[in-house]
DNA sequence: TAATTAAATGAAAATTATTTTCATTTAGAC
DNA sequence: GTCTAAATGAAAATAATTTTCATTTAATTA
């Protein structure tokens, strides 16, 4: 489950952020991709849409979308800061495509025993997790 | 268990790379490291130590160890790149105090059924995990 | 031990990524 | 339509990383 542009627009506007063609076209670009985007990837894309946008405003729209937990960042392969649409709040993480750079989401990770072993055997008071799965799609893997 | 300076020496000496005062002088700052250290802060060190010693040279000796999987990549909390030293290939992962950027490895993570599961699911052939925990450590929930 | 050589280094420049500044524009409220 | 705070773009500033190249050096060999 993951906002459309709809909700995301309509979750801006009542926040008070406006509603600008920039941002619309962010947000369009980020909602019909299915992997994840560098600010220069999305760019590129946004670029050929809307011109006249600066690399700039991507940043900025990322970082305010990122604040508002509607969008979350993808660490996977040493790259950082890609950036793909998120489920409302549900916990989930990533599984990457290494081929084709799909990202499809999971809920199951079954980490809460982990989690409360780990925390009990070291002290730690866990806050949060990052679980970052890589392998190979099934198309990616019979193009091979 | 990690690698001891010294056996990383031996390991470097094997695969034909030189043993260089700078390299000594990182290794030896990487292995009394207890947390993780990004490349400049790591230069830092390793600077008051051998003032002649140069930036690039940090990145290309972390990029060596890297290569030869004596270290390992740190992302958590979105800063990428930092590196601290890994036991011998035995698969674990990380658990890094918010606080003070201590990293204690864990090992027992229990992901062979949620990738199983998972790899049934999508389809996909999974390669690898990243998993990483963030919370913090006894020592600094008692600071606080 | 001295000579040799491929590998490693440092400095500087180049590249890339990201953030800040500031004058101008504009979405949305009235 | 007017107004205003928020958003934008361009350019500069900052930060992170890599490349280039002339010089140095670790470790092998004579």
């Amino acid at each position: 489950m993951v906002f459309t542009e709809k909700r995301i627009t309509s979750i801006l506007r009542q926040r008070g952020y406006k509603l600008t063609p920039q941002r619309r076209a962010v947000l369009g670009i980020i909602a019909h991709s299915n992997g994840h985007l560098t600010p220069a990837a999305l760019y590129d894309r946004v670029h050929q849409q809307y011109p006249g946008i600066g690399l700039v405003t991507i940043y900025r729209t990322l970082g305010l979308l990122a604040q508002l937990g509607l969008i979350c960042e993808v660490h996977a392969g040493g790259n950082c800061r890609s950036y793909l649409l998120r489920g409302p709040s549900e916990h989930h993480h990533h599984l990457i495509c290494s081929g084709c750079g799909t990202v499809v989401d999971f809920a199951d990770c079954d980490l809460a025993q982990v989690t409360e072993r780990i925390s009990r055997k070291t002290g730690f008071e866990i806050d949060s997790h990052l679980v970052e799965f890589v392998g190979r799609c099934q198309d990616c893997r019979q193009k091979t």
